[in-house]
DNA sequence: ATGACAGCGCATCGGG
DNA sequence: CCCGATGCG
DNA sequence: GTCAT
């Protein structure tokens, strides 16, 4: 609407965000066919073109962009020509398309369910609610709360947030520490959700087992030398629904609370995630769930120059003969991961 | 021309 | 019931 | 769909 015809001489326009909007929309309805790759594809040339410094003029200088190859760089020429993407147009005008875009906006619903629901004749998430029964717990709670989920927190309303639930946290039992990660620990102005990191000094990993996953909790218990982790994360969750923080519960396991929360009645309801994460392995967590994603790829790609390999669990030291890892370092901080790379220490606002 | 593109916790399904 | 596979975020 | 092999 605001823009008419483009490809007057000198728009001033943002053709750069219009390009990347068009192509993150190609992402998600790859998305909803099931194309993951083509998915990550797409918003990685989305990506790209947005973070390009000037605007692209032509199909050949977009090419050039990391993650734009062929397919790509003729779309963004057909819209710099035509001010349309021929294959866009055409899903827009899709019928089918349309109504599992609807359907997925509700969470819980992904492409799988989505198509199923549309073969069973439901076309709108006005038909979902006609038909509830035809949705699993988690799905019905996305149906509850569709549009508030859809809203960014400011990051004010967050900063409340925080503070609620660290002197919650911290009343129940001082050793605790939680830390609110994601986009708002790198100082964004909104976010989409809250995403919390817990952990207490009872809750350490077992030294030798570390990544071998379904044995983790079991030599854990064994040795006894913990807390059951269970009780942690529960007895944090209870007081949380107690004062009628959290509302709802999507997913609610030994370590990893998926819910919903509000900070009171006038306040929308946000999309919370609570997880326990073992004490020698916190900051590698904080680490991973801070983000951003380009930013954890890069540093994880330094740690291998270096010979070590870097998760959201730990970092460790690769062999020489390039075979399994050794033990994981301690770690006791953030800073000292950036130190075991030897790279400069960089906040988290620097990691966008 | 062809494979990688991350791996994981929880809910749910489905075969044995 | 058990356990692996699948969907989802 | 893109990139690396």
């Amino acid at each position: 609407m605001a823009s008419e015809t483009k490809k007057s001489k000198s728009d001033n326009k943002d053709t750069n965000k219009e390009i990347a909007n068009m192509l993150n929309e190609l992402a998600e309805y790859e998305k909803n066919n099931k194309q993951r790759h083509k998915y990550n594809a797409y918003r990685k040339a989305a990506q790209s073109v947005l973070a390009s410094s000037n605007q692209i003029k032509s199909a050949s200088e977009a090419k050039k962009l990391n993650g734009v190859g062929q397919k790509i760089a003729e779309k963004i020429g057909q819209y710099l020509e035509t001010g349309k993407m021929e294959k866009l147009e055409k899903i827009k005008t899709n019928f089918n398309a349309n109504v599992i875009k609807e359907l997925t906006r509700v969470t819980g619903i992904g492409p799988t369910h989505a198509h199923k629901l549309f073969d069973e004749g439901i076309r709108s998430i006005e038909d979902l609610k006609q038909n509830q029964d035809k949705l699993n717990h988690h799905q019905k709670i996305g149906l509850k709360y569709v549009d508030d989920f859809e809203k960014r927190i400011p990051r004010e309303e967050m900063i409340r947030l925080k503070d609620l639930i660290v002197q919650q946290v911290e009343a129940l039992d001082k050793d605790y520490l939680a830390s609110v990660c994601g986009s708002f620990r790198r100082g964004l102005e909104s976010s989409g959700d809250i995403d919390i990191l817990l952990t207490h000094p009872n809750f350490v990993s077992s030294s030798h087992v570390k990544e071998n996953k379904k044995s983790v909790l079991e030599s854990i218990k064994e040795k006894s030398l913990n807390t059951d982790p269970k009780d942690l994360l529960k007895k944090v969750i209870d007081k949380l629904i107690k004062i009628d923080f959290i509302t709802d519960t999507l997913a609610y396991g030994d370590t990893k609370f998926m819910g919903v929360c509000s900070l009171d009645k006038k306040a929308a309801f946000r999309r919370i995630d609570i997880r326990l994460i073992p004490n020698d392995q916190f900051y590698c967590g904080v680490l991973y769930f801070t983000g951003s994603d380009t930013f954890n790829r890069n540093m994880r790609k330094i740690a291998l120059e270096k010979g070590y390999t870097l998760n959201e669990y730990s970092l460790r030291k690769i062999n020489a003969s390039g075979r399994i890892p050794g033990k994981a370092e301690i770690v006791n901080s953030e800073k000292e991961i950036f130190d075991f790379l030897g790279m400069k220490y960089l906040k988290p606002e620097e990691r966008n």
